[in-house]
RNA sequence: GGACGAUUAGCUCAAUUGGCAGAGCAUCUCAUUUACACUGAGAGGGUUGCAGGUUCGAGUCCUGCAUCGUCCACCA
């Protein structure tokens, strides 16, 4: 008997860890074959959320984690031959700006490095990311198979992602446009509309006399080269002017002659109603020059700076040309009136918050609209499965209003474009990150020839924050659908961020940030994976409390004395081919089958938070307080220890995909093969045990 | 401006899809070494955000409103 004293996590974890990945059953190719479960064989597959190898694991890490491991050590326990597949992402522009960060510190600057240098380091780093997460996700009680992990920068994905952007050149999809982007000064790249956020600003708008008209503006250091003025066609106030009609007029810098504009654009109760146009920083400006065949100027340069078209202010960064130019402006008597007070809404970065400067750049696009439709039906015709439902809405919405996905980014910490006649000679263009990981499943499994493919593929669930559903999961379902035919995945399960227990969204700057490595070691893994999962419902976000897991770790230790009870009573029990059962005692099977239905639909509906607080309620206040302590009365009863041994022993199985390390090591205490109970503990470890086989 | 979610015990959330409103934590009372004090027995705590409607029956369905949150599109 090893149950001594408490349940103590560290005693346990890492070993048992160890002897199921010895055990080679996390790779689905060993899984026992004479399964009699439900999957008989069948293939389940869940490809793993590629964790960015740039850091240490967070909370929504250790959720992803727990979630998936459920879900796996459920179907393997079911007669699945369960896959779940780990990778790591290069996180291109993500890894780059955590790597800029560090070099900042050591007062370096990846603009004074050669891009190569810079590559190598970077790789260094994430290497060195990689193992760390490794080991950390192996905390967690992954049962992945590390035999088939993945990497994006591996040579047969980037294989892949070369495949599929010939494909889609060849198709016409990809184009090289020279469109307006969202360019970060900061980080020299262009971004994509997602990864740029709305930003609340208090600025001032200027009234400025343009001939006969007042235009306003918040951005004055663009207008040099505004030479059209836009009205609304039906705009009363502007009747007399027609689109075309020209004028003469004395602007910043002297002299110009300005064109007239009607187009719908235009609000008409917005400022004065007519507005003038810098096509080359701002997208909607842009859209009217390209509808009307106008020209376009760059005003302000790559760096944030005014270039030569602005005269005297040449060279000066925006927020230091501001001012004059107003200065000068209000010398020539052009200044009508100054707001204050003005608010708005810009675009920042996500990363860095500082303003985006919109700019026209020869750029790699992918057109979307082709790739969206089928998915849009298969949205519609229920062949995916979204969990939580309401996120079928959303991205319906989105796939229906879909823009061109801009993929060059200007960083080197990525995968190069092939035969990218980059503007500029030397410069870097790379995929967006999310180019290779939208095709994560198909590429991990090695499409298209693979065994691997044509056994796990289509996979059955995704399972990922509901934060990422456009960035990934709909770019997945395009990419997939469009490179194999078949949608990558059946449902998709998304959760919602891990909070603080006060409902806090998590951040270093707030220091409320839980690492959940930290509380592993105070309360153990299974008792972090149970406060991860109860009363967690999917799309919620979750506050996450330490006494709550506190509490769990208490139910770890109640799991560890009451089999410690059972053992100890048991110890002389002998298999005999009758047991002869009170009423009482039948009536305790027959709920205890009852359960086991109970939990079984819920975790077939996914309803994981529910499962296992059913179980926790059954073990806890059913089986300690009732059961057990009935049968204290004639524990050496025969009838009574077999009911005892029985129920442990379905209750460690059903508890099993929750708390994996306390449930294997006492399963592994159990009493050896016995022909009169369903129990066979010697021989099997309890992941690969049939879940429901009682009775 | 559009969409989506949330609103239930002091706190965090359930309620298996229309059938007796329930858990955990917290609080209070009792038990005092029991497999387990990381415990047990019990108690208090609710007009389910508001106003209507459908129904034998509504936390659940319908309509409107309020508050909070998120996302999308945007005004120079």
């Amino acid at each position: 008997m090893n149950l001594e004293g408490q349940y103590d996590p560290k005693k346990v974890e890492d070993k048992m860890y160890k002897l199921w990945e010895d055990s080679g059953f996390f790779n689905p190719d060993n899984l026992p074959t004479d399964k009699r479960g439900k999957g008989k064989g069948k293939s389940f597959t869940i490809i793993m959320p590629p964790a960015n190898a740039n850091g240490n694991l967070h909370a929504g890490h250790a959720l992803v984690m727990t979630i998936e491991d459920i879900m796996t050590r459920y179907k393997r326990m079911q007669g699945f031959r369960a896959l779940w597949l780990p990778g790591l992402d290069h996180a291109g522009f993500e890894t780059q700006v955590v790597y800029e960060k560090k070099l900042e510190k050591e007062g370096r600057s990846r603009f004074k490095m050669e891009p190569q240098e810079l590559y190598n380091e970077i790789m260094q780093f994430t290497l060195e990311n990689k193992k760390n997460i490794e080991g950390q996700v192996r905390k967690m009680g992954a049962s992945c198979d590390w035999s088939r992990q993945k990497f994006t920068l591996d040579p047969d994905i980037i294989n892949t992602v070369y495949g599929t952007f010939e494909k889609l050149k060849k198709d016409g999809l990809i184009y090289r446009g020279k469109k307006i982007i969202n360019w970060c000064v900061k980080h020299q790249t262009s971004l994509s509309d997602l990864e740029t956020k709305d930003t609340e600003k208090v600025d001032k708008l200027y009234y400025l006399k343009y001939g006969p008209f007042v235009i306003a503006t918040a951005r004055p250091e663009t207008k040099f080269g505004d030479k059209y003025v836009v009205m609304h066609p039906k705009d009363p106030r502007y009747a007399q002017y027609k689109n075309g009609d020209k004028l003469s007029l004395e602007w910043i810098n002297g002299p110009i002659e300005a064109s007239v504009v009607k187009d719908e654009a235009i609000e008409m109760e917005f400022g004065t109603g007519a507005m003038t146009i810098t096509p080359w920083h701002d997208a909607v400006d842009f859209g009217i020059a390209e509808k009307h065949d106008l020209p376009k100027e760059q005003i302000i340069d790559f760096y944030g700076k005014l270039l030569p078209v602005a005269g005297e202010f040449a060279g000066m960064k925006i927020s230091e040309a501001r001012p004059r130019i107003i200065e000068k402006l209000q010398a020539k008597g052009l200044v009508e009136k100054i707001e204050e007070n003005y608010k708005h809404i810009v675009k920042t970065c996500y990363k860095c918050d500082s303003l985006i400067e919109p700019q026209i750049k020869e750029q790699w696009f992918l057109k979307m609209e082709p790739l969206a439709k089928p998915i849009i039906k298969a949205i519609e015709t229920g062949k995916v499965k979204f969990i939580p439902e309401h996120y079928k809405k959303i991205s319906l919405h989105w796939l229906k209003n879909i823009m061109d996905w801009p993929l060059s980014r200007q960083i080197v910490w990525g995968i190069p474009i092939p035969a990218s006649p980059a503007d500029k000679p030397g410069e870097v263009e790379t995929f967006d990150t999310w180019f290779s990981s939208g095709q994560w499943p198909f590429a991990t499994l090695g499409f298209p020839e693979s065994k691997d493919f044509k056994t796990f593929y289509p996979t059955d669930v995704m399972e990922t924050a509901g934060e990422i559903i456009f960035f990934w999961v709909a770019r997945m379902m395009m990419l997939g659908f469009y490179i194999t035919k078949k949608l990558p995945f059946k449902t998709v399960y998304l959760h919602g961020l891990v909070l603080d227990a006060k409902g806090q969204k998590m951040s270093k700057s707030k220091g409320n940030v839980i690492n959940p490595l930290d509380i592993t070691d105070k309360y153990g893994t299974d008792a972090l994976r149970m406060g991860l999962v109860m009363g967690n419902t999917p799309g919620q976000s979750l506050a996450l409390d330490e006494n709550k897991i506190k509490g769990y770790k208490n139910f770890a230790n109640k799991i560890w004395n009451a089999s410690k009870f059972v053992l100890i009573s048991t110890q002389n029990f002998t298999a005999v081919k009758k047991v002869a059962l009170s009423s009482t005692q039948k009536e305790h099977l027959k709920n205890l089958k009852t359960l086991q239905k109970e939990v079984t639909k819920l975790m077939d509906d996914f309803k994981f938070y529910y499962a296992a607080e059913k179980i926790y309620h059954y073990f806890w206040h059913e089986f300690c307080d009732k059961i057990i302590e009935e049968s204290k009365k004639d524990i050496a009863s025969h009838a009574t220890q077999y009911l005892l041994l029985e129920i442990l022993s379905a209750s460690l199985k059903m508890l099993h995909p929750f708390m994996p390390f306390i449930t294997e090591e006492i399963w592994g205490q159990l009493p050896a093969k016995n022909p009169s109970t369903s129990l066979r503990a010697s021989k099997n470890l309890l992941m690969v045990e049939s879940w429901n086989t009682t009775g």
